[in-house]
DNA sequence: TATTGACTTAGACTAGACTCTAAATGCTAT
DNA sequence: ATAGCATTTAGAGTCTAGTCTAAGTCAATA
């Protein structure tokens, strides 16, 4: 699969694909004869997942590590494990930290609909 | 109060809250007779709903916009209803984002605990 | 054969949101 | 009154995550 096919696929840019390949992320994605990448299927696999992990917003910091430790074989399973763990509670906080400004906003916006809104901001 | 106090009440640092003075989101905040910083109890109130907003992702020009609006009366309240409601529904979507994300985390969790980790990453 | 368009690289640039620095002034304690 | 810390300003610097540019290569088409 070329870059273009790949960055429509995961509605991303040809820019990113190769930053993220340039950062170890992805890759090396192999090049055919003159030089071209040839995306396999592991490597949409790997991309699929960053890319939900980065819409989440897992830093491409912690992403590298995370892909380091696999690099490094079955011996890094627990620390990969507790990686993970440490990213889900932070997702967790930063997901309930959101839900409260909604619900803020929502009171917010119900308040303008029943012109009961009050003089401040 | 200070600007280390209110630094300190919100959590965040002198520098920001100068910041956001300087881009209009706040103030500007009276000062005293050598020049200090004062703030009064609506700033405090202006604060605390941009700190939230803030932490759930809104932009800094967006809330500008929305403080812009307030400054023009009440004649922009349907406006500024507007653009809260686009951002409940940007907010929503985020957290839906999250949330799918973090079902994936949580389900790769299960596998390195169980030990049914697959070949990729 | 010449052009067009996709691809390649290295490296410069950008946006957003702070964060820090320097130099000046002010407040408090000794 | 002197030290030592907080505050002020303008403006420079930082960090993250891309995004863009320039210069070159390659394959397919007119």
């Amino acid at each position: 699969m070329t870059i273009k096919e790949v960055a429509e696929k995961f509605n991303m840019t040809n820019d990113t694909l190769r930053y993220y390949e340039k950062v170890g992320l992805i890759g090396p994605v192999k090049k055919n004869s003159s030089g071209i990448r040839d995306y396999s299927d592991n490597d949409l696999r790997r991309i699929e997942f960053i890319k939900c992990m980065r819409s989440a917003g897992l830093s491409i910091e912690i992403l590298k590590k995370y892909v380091d430790l696999y690099e490094k074989g079955d011996s890094t399973k627990l620390e990969r494990q507790h990686l993970l763990e440490e990213e889900q509670e932070k997702l967790e906080e930063k997901i309930k930290t959101m839900t409260d400004a909604l619900d803020k906003l929502k009171y917010k916006i119900e308040l303008y609909k029943t012109d009961k809104l009050d003089k401040y901001l």
